[in-house]
DNA sequence: TGCGAATTATGAATCAGATTCAAAAAATGA
DNA sequence: TCATTTTTTGAATCTGATTCATAATTCGCA
């Protein structure tokens, strides 16, 4: 009935304030810092009216990586109309993916701490499934895009399925961000934080599994003119 | 003097003690679980002395990694004497990484926890440090193996540095491990969790880093055969 | 060996903050 | 309008980390 939708909606806006208040908290004073009682106040509900959306902190902080997850997703979607090749659309992820993270430091820092056992043990069952859920079409495209590439032959895949395949720039990229986000890390071992170092990584990477076009890895102006290029299309 | 010695060693001891308790009882109950009042009873001590030597939980946990740092750099100061190629040894720190944490569960949900702004922050600047200070040579002997690779020419650096290069197969074993870690992630995603698909990823790299000899990664039984008699060699 | 000072250990008390839940308020609907 | 159901409230509860006054131990010295 209508009276009931109505509700429906209401309870639904309520729990995005929630998250958007839970998130500008995060971003000015750290996760740590969050507080249930806090966030409640801040938004002008009981603290229990909170613990009606989420059923813990960690939901709440779970539910807010889901939340990010959908928008990331709509970045991805992006991509693959993208005219480009295949590989400049599986290149082009990992830039999208680093833009993200630079204008989302938040979502980053979530991102690593949600999966955290302290964490995700905590948070309930259905909001785990929610950010798995967001995650599924984002994997989906990201394996489109692999498929594409064997399908056009620019990718063969010696009876690797194309998710077996994409998870090597999956993993890498992921790797980059974690050991970039890792506090003091890299600065302890004097590593120069290039952006595009990290680029020539996955132009290796994709170069090794045989992705054409290949690129000429020791050619960092043409790697910058091409990042440059995407991040333009991707108006980042 | 002798006595304020003995007075030292002894407590190093006790640390250790607190130490190898925790692991057990994380190891047992994950860690979460791990109460610091608990930790104390066990080990037959009162609360307050456990925190004469940890600031705080945080702190304990990130004094427990240091200590698994320290294993692990044992284990890959043998591989730097392997009597292998420049390309094996690299290979090689993948394969013993992925053996270590199989066998050290306990280290591979630590450490990514560790670095969890909620936990990183909150441990004494003395224990992070010494968590960097154990990174370190593990850092040094990995661009060592880049550096041999650069001098006896079976990698050609293109202006990068050995640590620069190092970046990559370090993030690549780095991500692989994460996300095979994430609970649920993979299934979520119905991948199938080879143990090999790994090593075959870190070779599509290596080989994508122009570092010879190359390796025709569609031959996995010949991947295997290498991780097996590296295996050997290392004993695990 | 005995004694007072200095150091260390103890664990009950404190504190922070997440979570709950009985009571109050609001919505529903007859 | 009023009884019933649903929702909101925030003070009380609970958990577990951390502290700190007190007790015990060790030390240096006569």
């Amino acid at each position: 009935m209508g009276t009931s939708e109505r509700k429906q909606r209401e309870r639904d806006e309520r729990e995005q304030l929630f998250l958007d208040t839970a998130e500008q908290m995060i971003a000015s004073d750290g996760i740590i810092q969050l507080q249930m009682a806090k966030l409640a106040k801040a938004c002008d509900y009981a603290t229990g009216t909170l613990y009606q959306h989420f059923t813990s902190r960690e939901d709440l902080l779970v539910a807010l990586a889901a939340r990010h997850s959908a928008q990331h997703l709509q970045m991805f979607q992006q991509i693959i109309a993208l005219p480009v090749s295949s590989r400049d659309k599986m290149f082009a992820i990992s830039v999208a993916e680093r833009d993200f993270r630079k204008h989302n430091p938040t979502h980053a820092k979530l991102s690593q701490y949600i999966f955290t056992e302290a964490v995700w043990e905590n948070a309930s069952a259905c909001r785990r499934e929610q950010v798995l859920q967001c995650g599924q079409p984002i994997a989906a495209l990201v394996c489109g895009i692999v498929q594409q590439a064997i399908d056009d032959g620019s990718l063969v895949a010696n009876g690797c399925s194309a998710m077996e395949l994409a998870i090597a720039p999956w993993a890498l990229c992921q790797g980059s961000h974690t050991l970039e986000q890792t506090s003091g890390l890299l600065e302890a071992f004097a590593v120069p934080r290039h952006d595009m170092q990290q680029y020539r990584h996955m132009h290796m990477l994709l170069n090794g599994m045989g992705w054409q076009p290949l690129v000429d890895v020791s050619d960092m102006a043409q790697i910058k003119t091409r990042v440059a290029a995407l991040s333009v299309l991707l108006n980042i």
